[in-house]
DNA sequence: TAGATTGTTAATCGATTAACAATC
DNA sequence: TAGATTGTTAATCGATTAACAATC
């Protein structure tokens, strides 16, 4: 357990550092500034974030690939996999069912559930759909911990609520909706329209950014 | 045009608010506070925001929500439709083409590409799969502005610059890849292993964060 | 007018950048 | 040792929060 607070900003920035360093060698040593440059990133603001973890470089030489991944996967909780659980097979939901970074990573779908008679019961990418009545029940009994969100919005808060009655830390929403949590729920929104909102801006604004 | 610069995070949380208020009667006067608490922030960080596009409320009373819509919409610039293009008709692009949010929104789905010979010259949704080396030749014919990359790590690059080539002014790009292209290009990464990563951090530091 | 709420200023907080002593 | 690069401190920058005069 950290002793001390990460920012927010930084954790967010892990996962690329992480994904960067993937297909290098564990036993090669890069300087910051060259990690940086793979990240997109500064080399003054990847030491930054990396010293929040300890001392992981070697002065005057750089950084060691291998310990460099072990560290930043300890820190994000990903050296042990991850089952989750998705909601709403419709298009989008039976993509990510079958999308290679959830397939073979570290997050694991274990269930999936939907509302349509005409889909329960049918398997795909090797996973039964269930009955979105039984996320409670079948949440704990799988220790699945993170729920993803690809239902309609009509129906997106409900499942919310399901799913911490079935005890998650964590939820992944692509429905576009605000939902109502505890704190203590780890919500991640992903809102096509409106990623798609912000570059239109960006893309028009074109003189002062 | 604007003459100061609004920061980049109160641009990505203007389409929040327009969503928070897109289904309110444009005759309703509702206060800060109240908008605040449908868009899950805080009524000084709305009235903050807000002030960045002029006066637009009424002191005293509130603000107006049809004079608010349209006023978000505007900076925006989603007032008018945008022409997008997808890259890479799998099972992630097929659902994008299929979504409600892009498909009846402001962003309309003109064009879309692939490589395998057997979608090409498909249609879905209306929409005829087109070669992707056509890119650079058909995205400034139809003015498309803006491209979606749902193609495998691997050619998500070459299929960047074949866009750059076509003019696009954004990206939305879904492959786990930082790509390069010029600074005046906005890119905007969709990383679903990034973001069950952070959520993953956060699930487990429980006591800190 | 009295009450309510805006628009904005000032204070606080946090993150990024620059710089450099420590050290491989 | 000399050169290179880390880890960290200090300076800068920007965003959030608090507070309140302006005003409906």
């Amino acid at each position: 357990m950290l002793k001390f607070k990460i920012p927010e900003v930084a954790i967010e920035r892990f996962p690329i550092y992480l994904r960067s360093i993937d297909n290098l060698p564990d036993n090669f040593i890069l300087s910051s500034n060259k990690i940086a440059k793979l990240a997109g990133t500064t080399a003054n603001q990847l030491r930054k974030d990396l010293s929040y973890l300890g001392w992981l470089g070697i002065r005057g030489k750089g950084y060691k690939i291998g310990k460099l991944k072990k560290e930043i996967a300890r820190i994000l909780n990903i050296d042990k996999k991850w089952k989750v659980a998705i909601v709403g097979v419709g298009k989008l939901g039976s993509a990510l069912l079958a999308y290679p970074g959830l397939k073979k990573g570290k997050f694991q779908v274990e269930l999936a559930f939907d509302n349509d008679p005409l889909k329960i019961g049918k398997t795909i990418e090797k996973v039964t759909i269930q009955n979105v009545e039984k996320i409670p029940e079948l949440l704990p009994l799988h220790r699945v911990k993170i729920g993803i969100i690809t239902t309609p919005s009509e129906v997106a808060q409900d499942v919310a609520d399901k799913l911490i009655k079935g005890k998650v830390r964590g939820i992944l929403n692509f429905a576009p909706v605000q939902l109502a949590a505890p704190k203590r729920i780890k919500i991640r929104n992903v809102d096509i329209s409106i990623l798609l909102e912000t570059v239109s801006f960006f893309i028009t604004q074109k003189s002062l950014f």
